[in-house]
DNA sequence: CTGATGACGGCGC
DNA sequence: TGCGCCGCCATCA
């Protein structure tokens, strides 16, 4: 019988290296960001940029904030994320920025005017940047 | 397809 | 520090 020798598509060894070096799925770009947030440690604070790198996606903090955005968990830790000066992302005055300064308050972080500062100047910066790579 | 938008980031002054 | 400009990414009108 002639069969047909054309296989189709030969299942390439490589099929697996392939799909690790594909750009993640929207949804496991999201469930990668939103483990990355939630590993930021009781009382520190990370940078939107800082999460995106820590979730393997280098240069979407946009994402990260998109993110965010819909988040609706409560459990999320999402107010120790701030911009990469270590402000506020939240616009001044809105709900969300007294809730943000609330909570970091509460964990001990110091916020003036919207902004974290170290809590040992001059120390290495304790939560300016959570620990680095 | 083009342009606008936004919980961003880096640089220069 | 404060600001403005521009680059980047993902969506959406």
């Amino acid at each position: 019988m002639t069969a047909i020798l054309s296989w189709p598509m030969r299942s390439t060894p490589m099929t697996d290296e392939v799909a690790a070096r594909a750009p993640p799925s929207p949804e496991q770009a999201r469930q990668r960001i939103l483990k990355a947030i939630r590993a930021i440690p009781y009382g520190e604070v990370a940078g939107y940029g800082e999460v995106a790198v820590r979730a393997g996606l280098p240069g979407r903090a946009r994402l990260v904030a998109r993110i965010l955005a819909g988040n609706e968990d409560p459990e999320l830790p999402w107010h120790r994320v701030l911009r990469a000066d270590g402000r506020i992302a939240l616009p001044e005055g809105s709900r969300g920025f007294h809730e943000q300064s609330r909570r970091l308050r509460a964990e001990g972080v110091r916020v003036e005017r919207g902004r974290v500062k170290r809590n040992k100047p001059g120390g290495d910066l304790d939560a300016a940047l959570w620990g680095p790579a």
